[in-house]
DNA sequence: CTGAAAGCGCTTACAG
DNA sequence: CTGAAAGCGCTTACAG
């Protein structure tokens, strides 16, 4: 008698017999085949007769039986789940969250499901999703790493899982990558503002501990370098992790002297600190008197007067890449790691293009 | 001979060794005791000695050992996974994805993982991402579910997991549910309309199959009778389900008279509704001369002049609560299905409160 | 082409 | 308090 007929037996007495999901045996003993036979054909191997696969097919429907992927997972080799675990910042945010649609999209095509989390930024957060999506064998990890080492995930023992890296290229770790080019962009967009005479350009950041947050802070330094402009301590703020911080910031910025307007223009390089920035100049009444440019898409920026410049983004292209250098990996790709860099776009909105000479003192 | 260890002794003469994870038979080896012991510790049961625990707490540490919860939950009675099934709309958008975070949270707190995936509004999708989540034998489930009938939930042989309904409440099948008050928010800002002086009040309505944009439409029409006034069907736009259609929508509602304007305010029953109302009102400059009044936040939208006026959900608390709920059946809770409604927030920016004598003919 | 046996990593049910 | 055996639902490795 083996445990589970004591168990049903047991439940007949107290309380409505369990339903019990049809398995592989009862597919066979309906079928009249072996249970392995049953296996090939849901699993679909050649080399079954017509009649058999018939058969199976029919028990199969019959019995409303469905696939055990986890159960079939523990002992086939590679152990594949058909899972893949997404590290974002926040599943919330929207460039977090259009990308992780992306990668849901490619992965829902091969029939995979995806364990999304949020680490908000915090390391402990992070390792442990890593440890979580491997305790349940996730075939393969996205990530949208925090900090500024990630060779934690060389550890032994760790499974070897493929890795690919989104936003943010991988430090001390080699694996497959796919960013924004941040640097470039950002270098770009404050060229944009010097080219409207602008020689007073503050700096909104995010944490410095962030990569893609210090490339775009190099763009900034360096667009001004080439102007022969210097990078003035004051204008810089960085560390900024939410819209309200980004407010006090912007606040700063604009109170640094009461007489003059210190600066003609922000470059706010988040889609969050943007927010903080445009609440600010609207609040005040600065915003056709300061000129803005975000890195990032904000949603309903266009609707503003004026329009919000910004260095767009593409979540979705970001999301849809990795997943693709994911599944190579899966399916056997061993070439060199492969770094993909994703080019933003300037969209001029107004608030990128006032010139210096309507930003009064 | 195992299989394990024909395979590896095969594989040191091709490739390096695979470093295998560590399982608990290799804890017991290590720690000198029985594989049951390390399971009794690693699973903190009560009834073993202090030196034992310290025994096995050590090897667990040399060897990295991690617990597989797919391979403990395959013989665990009752099966739980730790995980749970999240069926959005849509992950990425902004009211899914901030339901999904309250989700999450609640379960992190609980060492519980979230599957989450979009249907679309498609119900072979939504059928899909059911079927995939029982296969994973996921502990419970909270769906924003698409269609008028889930009654398919019933089916026989799908295992007995919870679902919460979010947003939407079930319907033909009994579960718990936490949805807005929808209805009475949609009256209420009707009302609202109504008591600056409007008379005629366009609708711009998501598909009618989902019962919320239903329940919406409801309230217009029952706020719109309270006053005694008709319902005039060419003011009626429903079936939308993106920006771009409501573009569309929104334009045929301006366009019903090129002489006169036809109507003097805008209830938009749906956060992208809005935005494609908003998109079509800034285009046409009329923004000061057409009442604007949307269910559900859109972001940015409080910079916009005028600032828009919305009746806020509070997806956050919806997920939240739904999560709470489904984990206290999880816990056991067998008390009577339970339904939550949270209420909606009138935040009044301006474009809800132009009075009908600005909106010129 | 088909199937009986062993095993995946763990828990259950039981015996000592 | 501790452990040896059987089993979860499936796949592997093998034999016929």
């Amino acid at each position: 008698v083996t445990d589970r007929a004591k168990t049903e037996r047991i439940d007949s007495h107290v309380v409505a017999p369990l339903r019990r999901r049809a398995t592989m045996t009862d597919v066979a003993a309906k079928a009249g085949v072996s249970l392995k036979t049953v296996s090939r054909v849901v699993n679909r191997e050649t080399g079954v007769t017509a009649e058999l696969i018939d058969k199976v097919n029919s028990a199969v429907k019959e019995l409303n039986y469905r696939h055990d992927v986890t159960a079939s997972s523990l002992r086939r080799l590679g152990r594949k789940s058909l899972s893949i675990g997404l590290v974002l910042e926040d599943v919330a945010n929207p460039f977090s969250s259009s990308l992780h649609r992306a990668v849901e999209d490619v992965a829902h095509s091969r029939g995979v499901v995806v364990f999304a989390g949020s680490s908000d930024e915090n390391l402990d957060r992070e390792k442990n999703l890593v440890e979580v999506f491997d305790g349940r064998h996730v075939d393969g990890m996205i990530m949208i790493a925090t900090g500024s080492d990630q060779s934690y995930l060389r550890e032994t023992d760790r499974p070897d899982t493929p890795i690919v890296f989104v936003d943010r290229p991988p430090q001390h770790f080699d694996a497959d990558s796919v960013v924004t080019d941040n640097e470039a962009g950002s270098r770009r967009g404050v060229e944009h503002l010097i080219a409207s005479g602008h020689r007073r350009i503050g700096f909104l950041g995010d944490l410095r501990s962030i990569s893609t947050a210090k490339r775009r802070f190099d763009g900034y330094v360096s667009a001004l370098q080439q102007a022969n402009l210097a990078v003035d301590p004051p204008l810089v703020k960085r560390d900024l992790c939410s819209v309200d911080e980004a407010v006090i910031a912007m606040g700063q910025l604009l109170d640094l002297d009461s007489d003059t307007l210190p600066l003609t223009a922000i470059f706010a390089a988040q889609n969050l600190l943007t927010e903080g920035a445009l609440r600010v100049l609207h609040a005040r009444g600065l915003q056709h008197r300061v000129a803005l440019l975000g890195f990032d898409e904000v949603l309903l920026s266009d609707l503003l007067r004026p329009g919000v410049s910004v260095l767009a983004q593409d979540p979705t292209q970001l999301g849809r890449r990795a997943a693709e250098l994911l599944f190579a990996r899966l399916d056997g790709d061993r070439s060199p790691t492969q770094h993909v860099v994703v080019p933003t776009t300037l969209i001029s909105r107004g608030s990128g293009e006032i010139p210096v000479r309507d930003c009064q003192r």
